[in-house]
Order: C-alpha cells, then sequence, then structure tokens
DNA sequence: GCTAAATGTTGAT
DNA sequence: TCAACCTTTAGCT
C-alpha cells in the first residue's frame, strides 16, 4: 500500500541488506519461478526507486516490482520465517553482517526481470518524481498548465508526478488552499512551484519516518513524539469530520475511479 | 468473526 | 467503465 515514499524505503532496505553480496531467489508460489532463476546466485549491484516502480540490478539483468494497491515487502535478519500466503519472491543473502537477511515480495502488480533498454523506457514514461535529483518539475508544468483535466486528475498521472498517490494528492492540495477540480491550465507558476516544493518536503518526510503524515505539528497535539494516528492528515479518510482549520466538514467524492477528499469551504473554487 | 475498503495499475468490455 | 490482482485493516456485529 504503497505511494513513492515507501518504494524509496524499499530501496534503501534492499541496497542495505543485499548489496555487493550473492543473493539467492526463489518464487515459492511459484508464478515468479522463472524470473527468479535468472537472478539466483548473483549480487544486488544497484536499487533504485522512480515513483512508485522499484527497481534492483543484479548485473544486466534488472528486477522489476511495482506494489499495486496491496503488493508488499516484508524485511528481516537472520533465517527467513517458514512461507506461509502467496510469496511471490523471496530473496536470501548472509547480510552485511553475516548475521543473515531476507525479503519477501507479495501481491505486487508487476515483478518481472528487464533488460537495460526496457528500464530506460519505464524511465522515459515516468514524470517528475519529487524525491529524485533529476525531477524536472517544469516538464510536469508544461503537460499541467496546458490541460482542461483537473488538477487532482494530473496528480494522479504517473507520466506527469511520479510517485504522488491519493494520500499525498488529497494532503497537498488541501495544504495548497486549491480545489482539485481546477483545471490544470489555470494552476499559476508561482502556484505550481508552491505545490512541487510541498510533495518534496512531505514526501521526504514520508521517506525519514515511514509514514504519511502532513499535518503542521502546532496543528497536532502539544505532545512530543509522533502524531498520534488520527492527527496524521488534513482531509484523507476524514469524511464528515470537522476541517482543522475551519471546521467545515470535509466532504468525499468518486473521482477518477478513487475517493477524493476535500475541504469545500479552505479548497474553494 | 465477518465485510468492505484501501496509499494502484492493467487489460478487457 | 469495470473486473482482476490477492493482502491487510478498519469498522462493524
Amino acid at each position: 500500500m504503497p505511494e513513492g515514499h515507501s518504494v524509496r524505503r524499499h530501496a534503501d532496505e534492499v541496497r542495505r541488506r543485499f548489496a555487493g553480496l550473492p543473493v539467492a531467489a526463489s518464487s515459492p508460489q511459484g508464478r515468479f519461478a522463472a524470473g527468479a532463476a535468472l537472478l539466483d546466485g548473483r549480487p544486488v549491484s544497484s536499487t533504485d526507486a522512480h515513483g512508485k516502480h522499484l527497481l534492483v540490478g543484479f548485473g544486466e539483468r534488472v528486477l522489476h516490482v511495482h506494489l499495486g494497491l496491496y503488493g508488499g515487502w516484508t524485511f528481516g535478519e537472520g533465517d527467513p520465517p517458514e512461507v506461509r500466503g502467496q510469496v511471490r519472491l523471496r530473496l536470501t543473502g548472509p547480510g552485511p553482517g553475516g548475521e543473515g537477511a531476507w525479503a519477501d515480495l507479495r501481491a505486487a502488480t508487476a515483478c518481472e526481470v528487464l533488460a537495460a533498454h526496457e528500464v530506460a523506457a519505464l524511465h522515459g514514461r515516468l514524470g517528475a518524481d519529487p524525491l529524485r535529483a533529476d525531477a524536472d518539475p517544469d516538464a510536469a508544468y508544461a503537460v499541467v498548465s496546458r490541460s482542461r483535466t483537473p488538477l487532482g486528475a494530473l496528480l494522479m498521472r504517473q507520466d506527469v508526478v511520479a510517485g504522488v498517490g491519493n494520500v499525498y494528492r488529497a494532503e497537498a492540495l488541501f495544504r495548497a488552499g486549491i480545489d482539485p477540480h481546477r483545471p490544470g491550465r489555470d494552476v499559476g507558476a508561482s502556484q505550481w512551484a508552491a505545490l512541487w516544493d510541498d510533495l518534496v518536503l512531505l514526501l521526504r518526510a514520508g521517506v525519514r519516518s515511514g509514514r504519511i503524515v502532513t499535518t503542521e505539528r502546532e496543528d497536532r497535539d502539544r505532545r512530543t513524539g509522533p502524531a498520534r494516528r488520527e492527527d496524521a492528515h488534513y482531509v484523507y479518510k476524514r469524511t464528515g469530520l470537522p476541517c482543522r482549520r475551519c471546521a467545515t466538514p470535509v466532504v468525499a467524492e468518486p473521482f477518477v475511479a478513487r475517493t477524493l477528499y476535500r475541504c469545500p469551504t479552505c479548497q474553494a473554487a
């Protein structure tokens, strides 16, 4: 259940456990048996994340994983646990300290081995990733500023902005005070720049904490430590609850096959 | 304990 | 526009 921040964390987890060391790859479930055989015994040479796509290099062969809605990784040290459920891919290795390391992948939408030109094609069809140094927010704005499509839909398009999902969309638009229905062409350049900067800030915070927390500290309880779970968002999954800024009930509506959350006052047209 | 929904995308209709 | 993917969790009873 990832947006871009968790995929970056997965890349970091894989690198930390397996980089430079020979890895045993298998598919206990069987569905990725042929792919796992191609990787088995090779060392991990690189890890990368672009939007919600994870890329793990095994020499010239690259493992590509997209988790979809309910795929997930489980990582651990020592001996791997007994397989339960559908494990598409299991990686095991000596671990950085020789204590053993393992990773299980379940329920992914995409789990495949790519060649270099296919990796290049993947990068080519993905848009600006707020977590990547090579991101080009101007290219994203070139699309946005020419489009009649609502900004709330454009932000979900991975070929425009890569890594943003339903939570970051709702929260970033609330923080910007923008109605998700506003056409892209009606978003000003400075407004886009501010929105982009905020996405960079929010996703980086998500990489650090492993959670999506978008509320400002002063909006949360004055206790120390992380935000309580129910304090983490301004509008996402807060249907009917009072807006944290103006107390207007948060509304939810179906939008581009997802649920869109917003405050009708703070994000007025 | 059961059901519905979920941080997503693809491919069929 | 909708089903499929196939797991976890929130919210009921």
